[in-house]
DNA sequence: TCGGATGGTTCGATCGTCGAAATGTTAAGG
DNA sequence: CCTTAACATTTCGACGATCGAACCATCCGA
C-alpha cells in the first residue's frame, strides 16, 4: 500500500531534484535562474504563434518591466537573444533565440532525457498512461488551488 | 499509446506549478524563495537527529556562509527561528523553528494536500504503487545525471 | 600553553530587482 | 491635421540579497 504522504514526498523531492538541476545548467552557462527561466519561455512561445514579447515576458515571469528589460540586455549581450521591433507595431519589440542558445540547451538536457528514457524502460504503455494520468491531475490541482488563493 | 516526450513535458509542467505554488506562498507571508526554503530545510532536520547548524543549511542551500547569516538574521527578527549556542561545542547554533511557523506552513499547503488526495482518489494501490515507482526512478536518474556532470 | 583548525558573524562591494519618470509609438476625437 | 490618451519599452535612482575577505570565538592536538 502506497501511503498518499509518500507520494506527496516524492513529488516534492522531484521538483527539489529538478530545481538543482536547473541550477547546475545556470552555473555552466554563467547565467542565473531568471535569465534561463526567461530563455525557455522565450523558447516556448515559437510554438506559440507569436513570438514573445518583453510586457508578456514580465508578466509570465512575475516580474516588472524594468527588470525584464535588465534580463534582455543581459540575454543579448551574451548573444542568446535578438531583439527586434515588430514592422507593423513599431512599439512592440519580438524577441527571438538564437539557434546556438538551442544547440546549447539541447547539449545539456540530452543526457539528461536519456537517462529518463532508460530510467522508464521497466514501464509498460499501459502504466505511463497511468502515470501521464496521475501528472496530469496533480498539475491540474495545484494549478486550481493556486487559482483558488489567488482569487 | 504515451510518449516519453509527453512525460517529459508533464515533469516539467509540473516543477513550474509547484514553484509558483511556493512562490505564491512567499508573497502571503512576505518571505523570499531563500528564506521559505531554509525554514524547510531546518524543519526537515528535525527528524534526522541532530538539528540544522548554519554552515550546514548554508551547503544545503548553496549558498555563502555570510548570505546564510542573513537569511537566519531575517527568519529570526521576523520570529520564525530561534538561534541557539551548541551547550558542548560553543562554537556551533542549532537552528530551531517555532511552532508558529510550523502551524503557518501547514494552514498553507492543508488545501493543497487536501486537493491532490481528492485528485488521486481515481487511483487504486496498484496504481500508486506504479506512480511511486516511477517518481523514485526519475529523481534517481535526475540526480545521478547530476552528480556526473559535477564529477 | 600554544597554534592551527573550525563555526559564525561583520563589513564593503556587486548586481538583480523595483517603482517612477522618460521616450517613442499608435489610436481616437475634435 | 493636432491633441490627448493609451500603450510598449527603456532609463534612472534606490533598495536589498548575495559574495569574498577579514575577523572573533571556540575547540583540539602537540
Amino acid at each position: 500500500m502506497v501511503d498518499n504522504s509518500i507520494l506527496v514526498r516524492l513529488l516534492r523531492q522531484l521538483t527539489v531534484e529538478s530545481d538543482r538541476f536547473a541550477e547546475l545548467f545556470g552555473e555552466r552557462q554563467r547565467m542565473h535562474r531568471t535569465d534561463l527561466n526567461a530563455l525557455a519561455l522565450i523558447m516556448d512561445a515559437r510554438w506559440t504563434g507569436e513570438p514573445m514579447s518583453p510586457s508578456r515576458l514580465a508578466e509570465a515571469m512575475h516580474l516588472s518591466a524594468s527588470a525584464t528589460t535588465s534580463v534582455l540586455d543581459r540575454l543579448e549581450a551574451s548573444g542568446h537573444v535578438e531583439r527586434t521591433r515588430s514592422t507593423h507595431d513599431r512599439r512592440k519589440v519580438e524577441l527571438r533565440v538564437y539557434d546556438k542558445a538551442l544547440d546549447l540547451g539541447r547539449a545539456f538536457f540530452t543526457p539528461l532525457n536519456e537517462a529518463l528514457t532508460q530510467a522508464w524502460e521497466g514501464f509498460d504503455d499501459a502504466e505511463k498512461e497511468v502515470v501521464a494520468r496521475f501528472l496530469a491531475a496533480s498539475i491540474e490541482a495545484t494549478a486550481s488551488v493556486r487559482a483558488g488563493l489567488v482569487e
